[in-house]
DNA sequence: TTACTCATGTAACAAGTTACATGATTTA
DNA sequence: TAAATCATGTAACTTGTTACATGAGTAA
């Protein structure tokens, strides 16, 4: 019940969304649903995953029950405070707005300093790199939820947008 | 000279690039430039960017030369090593190729679950918010290096691509 | 000489990672 | 019952943050 002033981590966040549209999940299925996710960059690991739901638990956000099988598992939803602190942070325009931390971005301005041969084989494999993570994250598009499929669309937009962008500092080279 | 073989982390990579395309630079300077840049998500922090410098040098990845002038302060240049190091973290395909962390992407899957009119309404105000966000961009292009103009033109193609996205789900709403 | 800024650094904290420990349940 | 897997949790580490300490130059 404490700090209940404190906007959540972009983790916290997940993990309340995971609970909130899958609906009384175990702590367990919130982390696999971390693992097996493409779009999301966290690993799921249970050093992350558990601590993060005690704290919202702890906090009020989210409900934990008992089950009746021996297993430590409780199932977890979210108590009102919890949708409520969800809400603000989905549309939190803050937040949704920031460009994050893109490693493509990161090292697009050093690629134009690159010696000649050089530059044209590196943009040439990271190319065929994202057209691979394309046709990737295409397979995943088969048979997933709603939420989920957002995300990957997105994330198959972006690594379109960065093809554009290569494909124009390739034409620029060619001149 | 230890660790010679982790590859480096994505601040370290930043840290060699400033160095690199700037030129001779202190440790200050390089703190300044991340926290002047608005594409970069680090806040240039004293306790991240010091340690991180230390320990490059420590590796012989950063040669520090200390100034005449009685301040602590030195210039710092790459080593061969640094050079190395430093291109094969701009090159490497998949780094560069990961979609990395987006707070939009994290929470576009959960504006489709909003009731009706709070959902249109939140997707409005993000929409009128990444504007802003790309004039602000736009108005920073002046007067800046290829280096960190090439980053910032990518992150305007990410806000214009999301502004996309959203006015597709704007558009799907009213059908 | 007092106050302000420049420049470097450190301490305490936050939030993630891997790797391991532990115990319950299922399957061979 | 032995082995594999399910499920939760914790310890040690990494890497970032803010806030503070420190000391050198500069302006009033």
């Amino acid at each position: 019940m404490k700090n209940r002033q404190d906007s959540l981590t972009e983790l916290e966040g997940a993990i309340l969304s995971e609970i909130h549209h899958r609906g009384r999940s175990t702590a367990f299925q919130v982390r696999k649903a971390f693992q097996v996710s493409p779009s999301l960059e966290w690993s799921g690991s249970a050093g992350a995953v558990y601590p993060a739901i005690a704290k919202l638990t702890a906090s009020g956000l989210i409900l934990s029950e008992k089950t009746d099988s021996g297993r430590k598992t409780s199932l977890l939803s979210l108590t009102a405070e919890g949708e409520t602190r969800l809400n603000d942070w989905i549309c939190d325009p803050a937040r949704a707005a920031s460009v994050g931390l893109d490693p493509f971005r990161l090292r697009a301005g050093m690629w134009g300093a690159l010696a000649e041969p050089m530059r044209r084989t590196a943009l040439k494999a990271l190319h065929s790199r994202i057209r691979e993570e394309i046709d990737g994250l295409r397979a995943r598009l088969v048979d997933l939820d709603a939420v989920e499929r957002e995300r990957i669309e997105l994330a198959i937009l972006l690594q379109q947008a960065r093809l554009r962008w290569l494909d124009l500092r390739l034409a620029d080279a060619s001149r």
